[in-house]
DNA sequence: TTGGCAAAGTGGCCTGACCAGTTGAGCCAT
DNA sequence: ATGGCTCAACTGGTCAGGCCACTTTGCCAA
């Protein structure tokens, strides 16, 4: 009868984490078969409902494939920095492609006409500094907050791309790396990057929001890369 | 006898569509908040667990945040079917797009140790040469070329884009912008450039290839403009 | 007016149960 | 033997109801 408050995130996450370590230790090699439901969830002190949550997110972070009445396989993923298999998107592709489309739309947004788009990108950047004192995740914000940018640079195909980036940013490994990557240190330097980018378009210094969105995706990269090293 | 895998798919799928529709069809604005769980879930005649399995997929593909204690809150959505007139993606948005991603994958081909994705991009040319010279059109050809140096990146998130982008390029607009652009003398050209290209990326020069898929996107853009103007 | 506190409401999580699909072992007819 | 068939065990899918922890709200007292 765990009893546990509500101290870290929510259950299912750190069961997914767990499990995703698991698979990332070579304890689950890819293609086997995870113990049933009803084995796992005793071990790991939790219910099946809540692993079932737990698999349903590892399952749409693609991780894991559920088959009804099988049982449950560890899908074929590459955890290390390797990207030799063309159609598994490693977390580190995501990032440089955002490297390189990013920077630009900062770029377009510090020379957009658009009022009212500059303006969401403020207000963007207001709740993405309001949760960080509020202490809490803001994972959500730090999407918004991109999002507008690529809105504001008034070309909608570009605004679409980093849309889809930062769903595929959720999808594969890369959201478990993210949240290792993420220290109270690491939190306050993000806040301080996005920072320089918001005054610099707000500035409507095109080179110097370019730079600024680079200088940021480039400590976001070192730091996975870091959480990932150890 | 039934065969059939499960009705439709699983059930948290379906409630996350039809949850999804809601808010696409404007019925949940972004920012309100759901009805309860407990509400919600005999609404949709289905049980609270499935509708938390459901609430967990919505939320990790960001369509939804789920704050304990306080409810489900419709995030601003980004992608329903409709933008209004200023967001239609005019013609030079997806080359400005392009000019962003294009160069950059043809470094990262001739960077690439992948020697089969290295000749299908020599291949895709090619046969863009053969469809030239028997006077064919070669629109296929072309983005194919275009799709192999994507591939050829490694990165799959790149060729995804790449894809996209040439998929948004045939929408109504462009597509007649294409056909008026491509005249005998700028078929020529567009061969060589893309030799160029080539050329440099199977020598493994990625400074090369870069320059000369800079050069011939922006050779295409003046070619559409003068189209344009003319 | 303002401060704090308590009840109502909400998500978070658990137990226990039954249904439905998959799988493989074992049986039977060939 | 061997091919096909049946069937029972196993696994995920779903449900119902319950308790706990947190957030919010509004009342009440200072």
């Amino acid at each position: 009868m765990p009893f546990q408050p509500l101290e870290p995130r929510r259950l299912f996450r750190r069961i997914a984490e767990q499990i995703a370590a698991m698979i990332a230790a070579g304890e689950l090699p890819p293609g086997s078969r995870l113990p049933s439901e009803r084995d796992l969830a005793p071990r790991l002190n939790v219910s099946r409902p809540s692993l079932r949550e737990a698999l349903i997110a590892l399952e749409i972070e693609g991780l894991v494939e559920v088959r009804g009445g099988s049982g449950v396989y560890v899908r074929a993923a590459a955890t290390p920095p390797m990207r030799d298999a063309t159609d598994a998107p490693g977390p580190f592709d995501v990032l440089e492609a955002r490297l390189l489309v990013e920077p630009d739309c900062a770029a377009l947004a510090a020379r957009s006409t658009d009022a009212q788009a500059r303006l969401a990108v403020a207000e963007a950047f207001g709740r993405m500094r309001a949760e960080a004192v509020a202490g809490r995740v803001g994972d959500l914000a730090d999407r918004d907050f991109h999002l507008a940018i690529a809105e504001a640079s008034g070309n909608p195909v570009l605004s679409r791309i980093v849309g889809d980036l930062w769903r595929d940013q959720a999808a594969p490994v890369a959201s478990r790396l993210t949240r290792l990557a993420v220290s109270p240190l690491r939190r306050r330097q993000n806040l301080g990057e996005h920072a320089q980018i918001a005054e610099a378009i707000a500035a409507g210094a095109a080179a110097a929001a370019r730079a600024a969105m680079r200088r940021h995706l480039l400590a976001v990269r070192r730091a996975r890369m870091a959480a990932l090293g150890g």
